[in-house]
RNA sequence: GCGCUGGUAGCUCAGAUGGAUAGAGUACCUGGCUACGAACCAGGGGGUCGGGGGUUCGAUUCCUCCCCAGCGCGCCA
């Protein structure tokens, strides 16, 4: 159990002791290091309720708390302050002793869940139709550092990339396949050559289909082809697939993101299940037909003056929609996969979208009531004017181009400041701060509304950014190099405030990462490791360690490594490496 | 029109369940490398938290009304 609430939990009971029942303790660390370590904010409001002197009732519940053996093990001491705050100092000792614990235990001491839950979590997400842009690195890599967590405390995560393979752009897209293939009889070498570059395949069929009439009536005719399942253009749709599939994986493996092909769930995997999906929907009597198209109008969902939004589930020529597909797929993933709670990394405009399956799925009984369905949205990328961000050339930035970049920039810099390191090692080591950088950027923030992209905020190595984790960590190797290993049974001791405040922050990590967990928020991890690495910095510059006498020097040594320890395994929760020097 | 997000320092952003003097980074100014690595550290200036009302001991946070921005709202995904 993480320090906060371990003393929320005794505290607040110790308010019930003083007669203020279901009042919380409100713990928090403090805003102020005179504060004490944590304060507890709840007394006020629970003196309200009992209409009492807020400093009486503090008195109370203090008289209490230092009675407990429980709680008095970790505290020095508490104090009531203001209206009627209770700041709490922690034991030096006591924080000595927990650091030692921490250093000696796997996985940094975080106790895995007494509730282990099985997660869907839905991620990603690209159109198979086209190349990965920059739009999609919000939901590819929140998701994935929001799995990692999960599964470090215990949780069963099942990912689902529900990639976009199905649906008319494919007509367009397999007739100039097609096209190409007929066009160059050597091996189909053009058409690998344009497959190479998915965007300007896109636009090339796209230009085909605008200009020519014939062109498009094939493309037109060739999708009901496919949706029939002709052969011979499942085959090319196959091939087409299965390239745009490289391409992410290529993605996913410079983004150090865990998604494999097993992971894919593709909308065209549902098919064969939207014709049961509607019947299932009549069965329960939320179907209704309107104007010749299948609907769900449920009374959660108002419009204007009153009349209710519907949400269409097959289109009046019988065609279905991407609600019907994500029925299915809520229903596949309680039934095959066993979700207990699902997690939706999805574009904030699809709200409304995401609100319906999920209500409409309860009461169609495809999930029970007490599944946990969480859209977890973010806002759409905008330029710096505050406009939808486009390129000069109105298109969207390929991911690809961003990541090249950031490797690009970093290699310079690394060759600046370590011109002697060999050629391979600088690669390597702009690979990890380049694509480091570029992960923390986006991660680091929370928000859901709508963002600016920015290249020199993206690509920034200083400051609250990931090379500035990465340096402290390289830092710590660097003394590790040159004093050797620790040696054990050396005592911590808590003298210098420095030493004082980083082991209190050490103590903390696991506070981050079960509020990541719960509410799906990496920026908290990212904003724990920064300041985690601001104290060990002073604490660097303050405290020395190569120079002090043996006893400090060991002693110190331990805070270093377990700073080490808490940055390697954070950064590996938000999937970004760290290396020995850079 | 209705609805969902958001509006915090020049810029980019944090501020979980209402708490004490609202924080970072960047940019700007002052210092610090003969040093366990300056991708760093110590310090400075910079704010009517969009605006008005309200709830209360206390509001950036909750309620309400405006203003501004982005997005969504029956056969796209």
């Amino acid at each position: 159990m993480n320090i906060r609430t371990q003393l929320d939990t005794i505290i607040t009971q110790a308010l019930a002791n003083a007669g203020a029942d279901n009042a919380p303790a409100v713990v928090k660390t403090s805003a102020r290091p005179e504060f004490g370590d944590y304060q507890a904010n709840g007394i006020m409001g629970a003196a309200k309720k009992l209409k009492m002197n807020p400093r009486e009732l503090a008195t109370k519940v203090v008289a209490d708390l230092e009675l407990n053996n429980e709680i008095t093990e970790l505290v020095e001491s508490f104090e009531i302050a203001g209206p009627g705050f209770i700041n709490i100092h922690l034991k030096n000792t006591w924080l000595a002793e927990r650091i030692e614990q921490t250093l000696k235990s796997d996985n940094l001491a975080i106790a895995k869940t007494n509730k282990p839950e099985t997660v869907v979590i839905d991620y990603s997400a690209p159109n198979l139709a086209k190349e990965m842009h920059v739009g999609h690195l919000r939901s590819t890599i929140i998701g994935d550092s929001i799995s990692r967590v999960l599964e470090l405390l215990g949780h069963k995560v099942i990912r689902q990339n529900h990639v976009g393979d199905w649906g008319t752009q494919f007509g367009m897209l397999l007739t100039y396949m097609s096209e190409l293939k007929q066009e160059s009889s050597e091996l189909n070498s053009e058409l690998e050559v344009q497959l190479a570059d998915l965007e300007k395949f896109y636009q090339a069929a796209k230009i085909r289909f605008d200009e020519d009439e014939t062109f498009a009536a094939q493309a037109r005719e060739n999708v009901v082809k496919l949706q029939a399942g002709d052969v011979e253009f499942l085959k090319l749709w196959q091939q087409f697939i299965d390239t745009s599939l490289n391409h992410c994986d290529e993605i996913y493996q410079i983004l150090n993101v865990k998604l494999t092909r097993d992971d894919v769930a593709p909308e065209s995997q549902y098919n064969d299940d939207l014709a049961n999906v509607i019947i299932d929907l009549d069965k329960t009597g939320l179907l209704s037909e309107n104007q010749g198209a299948q609907c769900v109008f449920l009374d959660e969902f108002k419009g204007k003056e009153d009349s209710i939004i519907p949400m269409i589930v097959q289109k009046s020529d019988g065609g279905y929609l991407y609600a019907t597909t994500d029925l299915a797929a809520l229903r596949y993933r309680h039934n095959q996969l066993g979700m207990t709670r699902g997690l939706y990394l999805v574009d904030a405009r699809q709200s409304l979208h995401l609100k319906q399956v999920y209500v409409v799925g309860k009461k169609a009984g495809f999930v029970p009531e007490s599944t946990s369905l969480e859209h977890m949205a973010f806002g759409t990328m905008m330029g710096k004017d505050g406009t939808p961000f486009k390129t000069r050339s109105g298109g969207t930035v390929k991911l690809i181009d961003l990541l090249n970049e950031a490797k690009l920039r970093a290699f310079d810099l690394v060759t600046s400041k370590n011109p002697d390191l060999d050629e391979e090692s600088r690669r390597s080591i702009a690979n990890t701060v380049g694509i480091g950088a570029v992960k923390y950027a986006d991660l680091s923030k929370n928000r859901t509304s709508d963002y600016i992209f920015n290249w020199d905020t993206m690509l920034s190595f200083e400051g609250n950014t990931a090379p500035y984790l990465q340096y402290a960590y390289a830092r710590i190797q660097s003394i590790f190099r040159k004093a050797g290993d620790i040696n054990n049974n050396a005592e911590i001791s808590l003298l210098e405030p420095a030493e004082r405040l980083l082991a209190t922050k050490l103590l903390q990590f696991s506070e981050a990462v079960e509020i990541v967990a719960k509410d799906g928020t990496p920026n908290f991890l990212c904003n724990y490791l920064f300041e985690l690495s601001g104290n060990f910095m002073s604490f660097y510059e303050a405290c020395p360690i190569m120079k002090a006498d043996e006893v400090t020097k060991q002693s110190r040594l331990k805070l270093a490594k377990l700073t080490a320890n808490t940055l390697k395994t954070g950064l590996d929760l938000l999937g970004i490496d760290v290396m020995e020097r850079m």
